[in-house]
DNA sequence: TAGACATTCAACCATTTGGTTGACGATCCC
DNA sequence: GGGATCGTCAACCAAATGGTTGAATGTCTA
């Protein structure tokens, strides 16, 4: 996994990857609906569902000869952390802010 | 601006420019002390400062011979909201969240 | 004024990226 | 079995990226 910030945001510098992942936050798709209102070859689309699976912001699975891509949003909490180190919620008083974690931790389910 | 979402993610795909963010949330520096720390040029290290720049996460202000490079970090909102959109916050109450905000715009100074 | 220092420019290079096309391997269905 | 469909592979291409070096520009200082 080398360095997972540098492929998960190469992954999010193209466009046409991020409309796939906004795409597939509506539902899963099979990879030729993927393709479908794109103006390039599937297998284009086919290249740019790899660099996204290689990042780890989708997973695919095949059944029969149907090819299923799924979100895993969860794959951008550690570039999203990893933003929010820069302070651009600073404004908020942080003190509060890990007060209403806590409270949410502790009512938190599981 | 074209997109700027490219330009930002682009720009923060790469560990040396990364780095360089994080050196500049301490403090404000001159371009030569930015490159002292990495084994490669400082027209390597010029060039990504320009990237940086250009994608308006750092600004860079010329005083005498010295040209200063400061964090722009609120140019990573754009990025950052876009990425909650993809849910990896959904264990909050979100609701609960709002009311903090609201709490926090209330006590807010100015 | 002459260095020395700070930074960028210009030319160049190797590698990566984003796209194409055509052939291919599976799989479904008649 | 045989044709249609789904998706990837392989070879290729143009453009962008990340680095180098050496010269050039601007500014400070002795």
């Amino acid at each position: 996994m080398a360095n997972s910030l540098d492929t998960i945001f190469a992954a999010l510098a193209d466009p046409t990857r991020r409309a796939i992942l906004s795409m597939l936050l509506e539902d899963d798709m099979a990879v030729t609906d993927v393709a479908e209102p794109f103006e390039m070859s599937l297998a284009a689309i086919s290249k740019h569902l790899m660099i996204l699976t290689r990042a780890g912001l989708i997973a695919q699975e095949k059944r029969g000869r149907v090819k299923w891509c799924k979100l895993e949003p969860d794959a951008m909490k550690g570039a999203s952390v990893w933003m929010q180190g820069f302070g651009q919620f600073e404004p908020i008083n942080l003190d509060a802010f890990e007060r209403f974690l806590e409270t949410e931790l502790d009512s938190a389910p599981e």
